[in-house]
DNA sequence: TAAATGCATTGCAATAAATGATATGGTTTT
DNA sequence: AAAACCATATCATTTATTGCAATGCATTTA
């Protein structure tokens, strides 16, 4: 038994949904129903009873909800305790983070550090990904949310949060695709020096969309150029143009049903998304404190 | 965190001592090491001063032992509870194992089971492994510890404890291996046909003996034929031939220093020590309860 | 003083486990 | 009747774990 499995299961117990749950923790539904099923064997009893449509708790499951919601406190109760046996740690941490991570990360990582170290302040900055690593490196800030380049300068140190692809949208309304010579129905080869294009000024995604044309031999027509993933979305979804952005802006964009993804060969590489800091800011207790606490 | 963790770092901050703690959950030295570094970089602490010679809690260490050991009392506690909630399983159990695994398995396997089903007999039953496996299909006993044989019939349940390799073994005494002709310091190649073996009656050693000679296109000179393994050990060490057990047994054996592991390819193929019971038999509930607790 | 032993750790290759995408079987809503 | 929903099974791939052998350091023995 270890801790991610009692917060699953805690958390399964709530919601008594499996899909909002392994979305909540940034898992496929599969892995959370494995997770469970692993508990349920470990401890020899049913906690769920679900039949394909609904999900409830058993008396078991109820025990065991207790026993999971103590154990989790004591475990917060003895991480909080050894850092403020000593001196309570004071200061502040800036942060720099791109919106999209600010919604699907920051909630859960700023929520869990605050319980340890209440009083370090956060200075938290949202903006465009692309100046996020020069920002740490020119000491504008200590940590930033961003995706990892190909070459990581070495004095950078990187822990990963999540993978997210790189993908192509285009808008969903038919006749918009259709005006930018990029619609499906018709089966037809996309021109790609005809399509007008919806970029990042500057940034990994633009240099990879540019690496993706180069092996096209093609050469982009560029409509816009756009600072922030969110534009870029939004300037798609009313036709503008074809964009490209990491599939997690789209996952928690609210023009997620305006846009849709296309399927395109070869796919671009992934965001490696995650924490960056200067390796000799991690000698400083606070921002060691707060590396240490995300959990890989 | 899991409870395997806090059971490693428990043991081994009474023993303070990687060796001893490793080969009391068998496993080798190196994984205990990793899992207390992987601990210490969850928590953010070092756990235990360890200069090259000796191994000491420090204060976090000291306050996190008292924390696993808290935590691992809840939850043997909070199985215990699942368990007597009902009724309390009242009965008895009849286990077959040999002499070695009751040195090595059955101490762990059993304390925890006792402290969960207090009411359940143990009937304990000692022996050459060889037979084991028929004794539960014939309905003598309930569950055997034993090794797998290569094909295992469909009506038995088999749970791993532990992999051990089948060795071969020679005397330790430089005069006794000369006079079997397998000593090793001359380098000269050893024959088969004339070496003295001592070999088990029958069971899954033996064949696997029988069929590494045939590969050879040997046929060993049988000076004994013994049940048993700790009794050819006993031989093997007298200088009376060449034996072949699973080097568990050695490991746990008083004469460990008056027999050597030969080095000879091919090597046997490796015992898979386990629990046997008979798959119908899950379904009755204390036997159930017995095979839910051993950990996987 | 040199060689040998004891012990925790690290590199590396092999094995085992976890994961997500997809498919499936069932139920409910449209 | 069709479509949407949802937990789970399957499979290929990625990731993690493990043991062995080698290393480095410290103490003991020759």
């Amino acid at each position: 038994m270890d801790t991610k499995s009692l917060q699953l299961f805690s958390h399964l117990a709530q919601t008594l949904h499996f899909g909002r749950t392994s979305e909540a923790f940034h898992m496929s539904p599969s892995t959370l129903s494995r997770h469970i099923k692993q508990i349920e064997n470990e401890i020899g009893h049913i906690l769920f009873n679900r039949d394909n449509r609904s999900v409830q708790l058993t008396i078991e499951g109820e025990r065991f909800n207790q026993y999971a919601i103590e154990c989790l406190s004591q475990w917060r109760n003895f991480k909080r305790s050894l850092t403020t046996s000593g001196e309570q740690l004071v200061g502040e941490i800036s942060l720099y983070c791109s919106v999209t991570a600010s919604y699907s990360f920051l909630y859960d990582i700023l929520s869990e550090f605050r319980g340890l170290h209440p009083k370090i302040e956060m200075k938290l900055h949202t903006g465009d990904p692309a100046p996020a690593l020069a920002r740490v490196m020119e000491g504008y800030e200590d940590i930033a949310i961003a995706a990892r380049p190909n070459n990581l300068p070495s004095s950078m140190a990187f822990k990963r949060i999540a993978i997210s692809p790189l993908v192509f949208i285009a808008p969903n309304d038919v006749n918009a695709a259709q005006q930018l010579g990029v619609s499906n129905s018709s089966g037809q080869k996309i021109d790609w020096n005809q399509v007008p294009m919806i970029l990042s000024e500057e940034g990994i995604s633009r240099s990879r969309v540019d690496q993706w044309f180069r092996q096209r031999h093609a050469k982009p027509k560029i409509y816009a150029q756009v600072s922030g993933n969110e534009a870029i979305v939004s300037m798609v979804s009313l036709g503008f143009g074809i964009g490209v952005v990491p599939k997690i802006v789209i996952d928690n964009s609210p023009l997620i049903d305006k846009v849709s993804i296309m399927d395109l060969q070869p796919e671009l590489e992934a965001y490696d998304v995650g924490l960056f800091t200067l390796k000799k800011n991690l000698a400083t207790p606070i921002i060691k404190a707060f590396w240490q606490q995300i959990n890989r």
